[in-house]
DNA sequence: CGGCATCCGGGAAGATACTG
DNA sequence: CAGTATCTTCCCGGATGCCG
């Protein structure tokens, strides 16, 4: 028998009306935020979900898979026979959150504190692309990537100065990078010259993943503030 | 004698390299961003947070201010005589966050469970007009409104399709709002006729408010996802 | 094994009282 | 007014176990 834990009607909302504090109402807990960012690229089960965001307990993700459907964010869907395995997707609604992840990330990455070689998500790393990207730097290219990240496969495709990043088997692509995200990153958003990067591996037209990498540009970190010394202000 | 409780190195962090995870680093604790929002608008006072950041308990809103001071985003200063108070200001980097509310309040506002009668506070009412403010619909318009919301005196000037909110006297303004923000955002947002909202004063140019109005739309709710009947969706 | 419930320890958040 | 000290509540994280 199930309590119900008086389904929490959660006193711990912000009683607020502003759009921000009922965003935060929304996916302000603990790992909730992130539980959406793995869900942007399609639906996912429990413990992929459980992989990638690194460190959660299981029951913790169930509480926040919960309430998020409750919200109306996630939805619970079983694939069809003979998959028949249970994912968790976000609604159309929930997909929409996706530019709260640009702004903040592209924010977030000025912090002087942000260690890009902390580990990485196969989702992160195609969301840090559309983030990061400029459409000037890309110009009137076209072309399509392959990204093996483990178990992960993801194909991106630049044209018409826009970028997109899927789930799936890169077919058409031109160059296949092989590699875990977080060297992916170092090349693309740190700029590293592949051959620096030890693991890392690229098939097919190398020069295509070249001109891919000169489409980014990371915004400049911000002033530490100096020492607040007895100096006088301006 | 304090005891510094060993300044808590945030054992409490997301291992994670992606931006917005990093962000909720920063700003993710609970009321940290919305002592953020506070701060949008210039310095304020730790009494006039307390009462704007409606239940936020003193000592966790002084450990949010020692957090936010530390990752460099919140800088703690002394007005110069006479007036010689405290405040607490964000940083150059720090005021830099403000397209987060945007979008975050922008997608929140579709939220079916969001309710727009709840306290506001003035900075949130300002924000809420940057937020949905549509620069097609103000077209070439050019005015400047005074707000007067309680202790809180706002204006707002739009021209060049463009809209600006400060603290400060409205000296200028060719129409006065005097209301609780509520009432206001009733009449921007929900278009509430002003004659329906008891307890609001509009002086000077009535006309010109009723222009300002126009220049906002709320966006559309978000499905509720409905049952998932077997019905079928027209 | 994947999904979910239960129990427990530590610590953050909430409320109140107190101090300079 | 601007915090600090203290107590309580409850969330988060980890471990364990049930069940399809």
């Amino acid at each position: 028998m199930k309590l119900e834990k008086i389904t929490n009607d959660k006193a711990r909302r912000y009683h607020d009306a502003c759009g921000a504090a009922h965003g935060l109402d929304l996916v302000g807990d603990r790992w909730a935020l992130l539980v959406m960012r793995e869900l942007m690229l399609g639906p996912r089960r429990f413990g992929d979900l459980r992989r990638d965001l690194c460190g959660v307990s299981a029951n913790v993700l169930t509480q926040r898979l919960e309430g998020l459907e409750a919200s109306g964010l996630v939805r619970k869907r079983k694939l069809a026979p003979p998959a028949s395995v249970q994912v968790y997707e976000a609604t159309e609604w929930g997909l929409e959150i996706e530019p709260v992840f640009m702004v903040l990330g592209r924010w977030a990455a000025r912090s002087p504190s942000h260690d890009p070689t902390l580990p990485l998500s196969a989702v992160s790393l195609m969301l840090s692309f559309k983030t990061m990207f400029d459409p000037r730097l890309a110009g009137e290219a076209r072309m399509t990537l392959g990204f093996v990240l483990g178990e992960d496969r993801m194909a991106v495709r630049v044209a018409d100065g826009r970028l997109e990043a899927w789930r799936g088997e890169p077919k058409g692509a031109e160059v296949v990078v092989t590699a875990a995200p977080p060297l992916v990153a170092a090349a693309v958003h740190g700029k590293a010259p592949p051959e620096a990067l030890d693991g890392m591996r690229v098939a097919g037209d190398a020069a295509v993943f070249e001109r891919f990498v000169g489409f980014f540009h990371m915004p400049p970190k911000a002033e530490t503030a100096g020492a607040q010394v007895a100096g006088s202000e301006p």
